[in-house]
DNA sequence: GTGTGCTTCTTTTTT
DNA sequence: AGAAGCACAC
């Protein structure tokens, strides 16, 4: 079945002598993988389905089985496509293919994200679906402005339907495959009945202005293929080898766009876990991964489920909870691993006694302080359901100052004053790009209001041009009176500037850059800003003009970016990550928290009332996903009273807990649960399911219980604080005094109140008042030096 | 054209 | 509770 050596196969290439002699090298490589790896491997031709469970090797076969089809001469580097959801993973896997053969893969053309590719694909044949090969990206943010004004443009009220919403179904739409024709009848009704009128006239408002949002990057590409035959022919001659990671989480327009190219060959591998898959609510279709087998007729399926991250007990814990899922392929993961600690699970009184107590841990953990080895904070994780459990974890470990890093929230180039930037460069390089124009005609602030921007619009629509020549116009025609139409008058012509240097190549454009955000202004008003997060975002403008260094130029650069939403934070100091469980798939820890296991929160209420057992069913591969984070230690916790939008409720313990096998988990008594009013407070209805779970704890009554109990008490004989006190510079304290005024990254200006050993008691003017570590603490008038540029 | 108080909403997030 | 968005008043 070797396809290369077949002299009567006239499709494949006849190998070289290089390729030949690269053949009959020896592969060492393979000797590394365990048999099912082996297998995936080396099972080139036809198609392969790899349910590759968690921690068990499945970047390493799929860069393994890239390395064997141009170690075997099979493909070309440029033959090969392979597509991955993120950049990080596309990057990671460049890196690891690169490491496999020795040498660099610059020559992979065709590894990247589905989106990365489908630009590619779409630059070379836009005309093919009314577009220019230069067209711009939108982002969401556009999409949302764009949809605005078609709503209030057909005179739509925008509170009642808000085009936010609109994204969301034009989003969801997309996912399926739904272009405006085909929308189903029941769809286009959504919106109030305008839905899909709506859809097909924001789709004419993209095309006029030669735009495409993330969707349609792929719909498009597919639309090109079912349209044009001998486009798809090339393509599936061209790529003749498939490979795709986290098949669980593909849309039907991925699958779509990936049965069109492997129809002819079937030479398509998809890896994938249907017991990870956890984005159902943005798309994802877990049936894809689930109908494999029905889709490619004949497929070889191979299971990886030797796990070589975690002891045995985490993974039955996880197997456990995972077994209450129907729809599963079914896999069972196994290891050779040592038993180690058991899950660790724990009740607590409150969110806040929630975070204190694991914050305390994690100090433990990592003085060593209950005779384990100390463990870096690196090492450690805390995986929430939803962000805003973050903050009470934030709020603890600066009050204790315990170093953390948040993972996820805005990503950098989201933030306001990096899309700002951003529409500079873009006018910059396109000056015809209106959303770009609209966006900083009046930032800074120009006197440039509704009015005026109306009054450039009309003018540019009566003249059938942009919004830059719309503007140059009307100021040309004194339509805009007094301060407002001088500023525009600079602007128009400073863009004219830019964009002549940027032709002119006369400037590095690292240094135009700086220059253009520096003469309009930008860089100013957020000197001149006093609010606390106004050094943070001219920190960030001075990142971005750092990251502009590694392109060749603005329009390389802006080409990327679009696609690129990376938030890559360049690891320093030590640090406790905190992050979603979403963030966390794919990652790994030594120790791992999973607080705030709750019915409503986790498995979270909305996701049930939305989707009900698909989406419990999801709730639960995402609780299986957190499990499988932990390498060694995996601590589950839970509260019985919780403030949930600002309202104090009681709270019952997760279904999920319920699910844990008792065998492997070890049941630590809640220190504030006996002890404190717990019972006295009185939770009404008589007997609450948490009472019946903490008293089922004694049932547990395992030796580790009693050893955890033993630990405890030689932890609680030092006291948290404690070890930290003794590395604390006590200069740290001594350099502030009652009264002064002082900056925190997080919390803003306000004043020192009082001190107390390592700590100041401060009144924050946003924040209120709050007791913070010294060495976290600046004094108000050394936080505004540092100024870039 | 800009600043302030009221209303609303509140999961997860990549490209 | 807290943020964000919006209407309203200067």
């Amino acid at each position: 079945m070797s396809h290369s050596n077949d002299p009567s196969d006239l499709s494949a290439p006849r190998p070289s002598l290089s390729q030949m002699a690269m053949a009959a090298r020896p592969m060492p490589y393979l000797d590394d993988l365990n048999p099912a790896q082996r297998e995936a491997v080396e099972a080139l031709e036809g198609p392969v389905l790899m349910l590759a469970g968690a921690g068990t090797g499945k970047t390493k076969a799929l860069t393994t089985r890239i390395a064997h089809l141009l170690g075997t001469g099979a493909a070309r580097t440029n033959e090969i496509l392979a597509v991955t959801f993120t950049n990080k993973a596309a990057r990671e896997m460049k890196e690891r293919v690169a490491r496999l053969l020795g040498q660099g893969v610059e020559g992979m053309p065709w590894l990247g994200t589905f989106h990365a590719i489908c630009v590619k694909l779409l630059r070379r044949h836009a005309e093919l679906v009314g577009l220019k090969s230069n067209f711009t990206i939108l982002d969401t943010d556009d999409q949302v402005r764009l949809l605005k004004q078609i709503i209030v443009a057909e005179g739509i009220d925008e509170k009642r339907w808000p085009a936010r919403q609109l994204a969301g179904l034009i989003d969801t739409w997309k996912n399926r495959a739904w272009t405006p024709e085909k929308l189903p009848v029941a769809e286009a009704g959504a919106f109030n009945h305008r839905g899909g009128e709506l859809y097909a006239a924001y789709q004419e408002r993209l095309r006029a202005l030669n735009a495409v949002d993330f969707g349609d990057l792929l719909l498009h590409v597919v639309r090109i293929f079912q349209e044009h035959e001998d486009v798809l022919a090339q393509y599936q001659r061209w790529f003749r080898y498939i490979l795709v990671d986290e098949y669980q989480d593909t849309n039907v327009a991925q699958y779509l766009w990936l049965r069109l190219l492997a129809a002819k060959h079937k030479n398509i591998c998809c890896v994938g876990d249907d017991d990870q898959s956890i984005y159902g609510w943005r798309g994802a279709e877990v049936g894809n991964i689930l109908r494999f087998e029905k889709d490619f007729p004949g497929a070889k399926v191979i299971r990886l489920e030797q796990n070589y991250r975690s002891t045995p007990h985490i993974l039955a814990a996880a197997g456990g909870v995972i077994r209450g899922n129907e729809d599963r392929l079914g896999k069972e993961l196994w290891t050779e691993a040592e038993d180690g600690e058991k899950v660790r699970l724990i009740g607590h009184w409150d969110g806040e006694e929630e975070a204190r107590w694991i914050g305390d841990e994690i100090e433990a953990m990592q003085t060593g302080a209950r005779g384990m080895a100390p463990m870096s904070l690196d090492d450690m994780a805390i995986l929430v359901r939803a962000s805003h459990q973050m903050r009470a974890f934030e709020d603890r470990f600066l009050t204790i100052g315990l170093p953390y890093r948040v993972i996820g929230g805005p990503r950098f180039y989201e933030r306001l004053e990096i899309r700002d930037a951003m529409a500079y460069f873009r006018l910059a390089v396109s000056p015809d790009d209106d959303l770009a124009f609209e966006r900083i005609v009046n930032t800074p602030r120009r006197g440039l209001g509704d009015k005026a921007v109306q009054t450039i619009a009309r003018a540019a629509r009566g003249l059938g041009v942009s919004l830059v020549e719309g503007a140059r116009a009307a100021v040309e025609r004194g339509e805009i009176k007094g301060k407002g139409g001088k500023a525009l008058d600079l602007l128009v012509r400073q863009l004219d500037r830019w964009h002549a240097q940027v032709q002119a190549e006369a400037d590095t454009h690292v240094e135009l850059a700086e220059q253009i955000l520096d003469e309009s202004g930008y860089t100013g008003m957020w000197q001149a800003d006093k609010t606390p997060e106004a050094p943070g975002r001219l920190e960030n403008l001075k990142e971005l003009v750092k990251a502009l260094e590694e392109f060749e130029n603005l329009q390389g650069f802006l080409e990327h970016v679009s696609l690129i939403m990376d938030n890559e934070t360049q690891a320093s100091e030590e640090k406790v990550t905190i992050m979603t469980l979403h963030a966390a798939k794919g990652l790994e820890y030594p120790a791992v928290f999973l607080p705030g296991w709750e019915e409503g929160l986790f498995p979270s209420q909305r996701s049930m009332d939305e989707s009900g057992l698909k989406g419990l069913e999801e709730e639960r591969r995402l609780a299986y996903v957190g499990i499988t984070r932990a390498e060694e230690l995996c601590t589950i916790s839970f509260a019985a009273n919780r403030r949930v939008y600002g309202q104090w409720q009681s709270q019952l313990p997760s279904r999920f807990i319920d699910e844990l096998p008792e065998a492997h988990v070890e049941v630590l008594t809640p220190p504030g649960l006996y002890g404190g009013g717990y019972g006295a407070a009185g939770m009404g209805q008589g007997r609450s399911r948490l009472e019946e779970q903490a008293s089922r704890a004694d049932a547990y009554n395992s030796p580790g219980w009693k050893r955890m109990q033993a630990r405890g008490a030689a932890r609680g004989v030092q006291s948290p604080g404690e070890s930290r006190n003794l590395v604390i510079d006590a200069t740290a304290v001594s350099s502030f005094s009652k009264g002064d005024r002082v900056f925190h990254q997080k919390f803003g200006y306000g004043y020192v109140m009082g001190i107390e050993g390592d700590k100041l008691d401060i009144e924050f003017e946003k924040a209120g008042s709050k007791k913070v570590v010294a060495r976290f603490i600046q004094s108000a008038d050394r936080a505004g030096d540092d100024v870039p540029f």
